[in-house]
DNA sequence: CGTACGTTTGACCAAACTCAACAATAGTGG
DNA sequence: CCACTATTGTTGAGTTTGGTCAAACGTACG
């Protein structure tokens, strides 16, 4: 819900952030609804599909022998996920809301590429995109508990609608744990820290305002953002 | 040095997980020389050529501002690197040992690639691989210490020809740390309490040996594999 | 063979995890 | 539409893991 823009269904389409496959295979695909929970893929299914979330919130995870599960990514309206996977899904997909999808036979694409420099192009980039989208969550994993949840912040209001700087979380805490890799615990701590360090603000469960004068404008490389805010830093030698 | 394969040279080429570049695209592309720790991309340069590790050990990386560093990958003989940048490289690569790379113009790449669907989808496929390794460091990353080191031995031994069982580490444990997001004290600790605990033999700081009855022939998706010698698990509580 | 550098080791400390009790939310049915 | 309740989130106390600082050590290279 929420970020519900349902772009790409019949029209020419086009993405927040651009890439939309329908933007480049337009009336390609079918569109399903899965309910909330429900899971859109499963891990180590056959990879013959590509998916592009036109409305809701996905995620796709994985459940590790011990137990825990790490989620790998949250695709929100216009996203796409199931590209990188070439053999298996290593991931499973998860609806977090209830979601519409798209699905895209694999082969289709691959056929339009072939024939269409312009998709190959699009299919790349957007299989860089989401390597450029790891790489970034990758370096906040190796960071403070208080620097990932900024950074999960700084990531979803450049990637998600920050409507009258209300941004929408919906996800649950656990989720956000298992995203940053933390346990639900530290990410309520972190947030009410945040927040009471005038950073932001906490709306029921699936809802935050910004404080003013930070971001609001600026979000581009994901670093600095809530720069001024930061007290101590976890030390870090000089180069 | 070590994995000093050569292959792709001249010839039809094969690389032991295959996809190498050469064996799409022979003959076009120089080949450069490298001595250890040269910088050969430099981060946020254009990105407008495609590098193909012919021998020696290669990283790509990035510096945080608060002056850590944070490995994205290391490139072993046949492995390419930087076809998933688009427009400008999210991350330098330097060379760890001396290392000999091959240069691909990206233009002549794509261009190649828009009239023959095999190199489309070779191309599609190396960077989904690319895509398929960087969510599994990330999946590692949200583990402990141990967890990370066993991974990173067994993507090494995925990646790196476990000659005798003896696996080569080219890098350095600063290196290792940067790469797994831990500090080098770290490293050294858990590499030596694996010893202890019998699963390693380390020789020297740039080979350890893999004591028998572990691994040695599965190999596979990356998880279990040292199962056997985990002592206590992290807690982890049930799915 | 010597030395510089990378590595190991120890003592100490702080950040994050665990366990457990409690509170708030949001969805449900009356 | 409101009250109810299961679900989700919050908070506190104690523990553990990994980071920090500093000093000793060994390797690998010239």
């Amino acid at each position: 819900m929420c970020v519900a823009d349902r772009v790409a269904l019949g029209t020419g389409t086009m993405r927040i952030q651009g890439q939309s496959i329908g933007a480049i295979a337009p009336r390609i695909g079918i569109v399903r609804s899965y309910p909330a929970k429900r899971e859109i893929v499963h891990q180590n299914a056959p990879a013959s599909r590509v998916y592009e979330v036109i409305s809701g919130t996905v995620c796709t995870c994985k459940f590790l022998k011990n137990g825990r599960r790490q989620i790998a990514g949250f695709y929100f309206s216009g996203d796409v996920f199931g590209l990188e996977s070439v053999d298996r899904y290593p991931v499973a997909a998860e609806a977090i809301t209830k979601a519409q999808i798209r699905v895209f036979k694999k082969q289709t694409l691959t056929a339009l590429a072939s024939s269409n420099r312009e998709v190959t192009h699009r299919l790349l980039a957007l299989t860089a995109r989401e390597l450029a989208r790891q790489q970034n969550l990758l370096l906040s994993l190796s960071r403070s508990a208080e620097d990932r949840i900024v950074y999960f912040i700084a990531e979803l209001i450049q990637r998600a609608p920050p409507k009258e700087g209300r941004i929408a979380l919906p996800m649950t805490r656990q989720d956000i744990a298992d995203y940053l890799g933390l346990t639900i615990e530290t990410v309520s701590r972190t947030l009410h820290d945040l927040e009471r360090r005038g950073a932001i603000e906490i709306r029921g469960y699936h809802s935050i305002a910004l404080r003013n004068q930070f971001v609001e404008g600026r979000v581009e490389g994901l670093p600095d953002l809530f720069e001024r805010i930061r007290g101590r830093q976890p030390k870090a030698k000089a180069a």
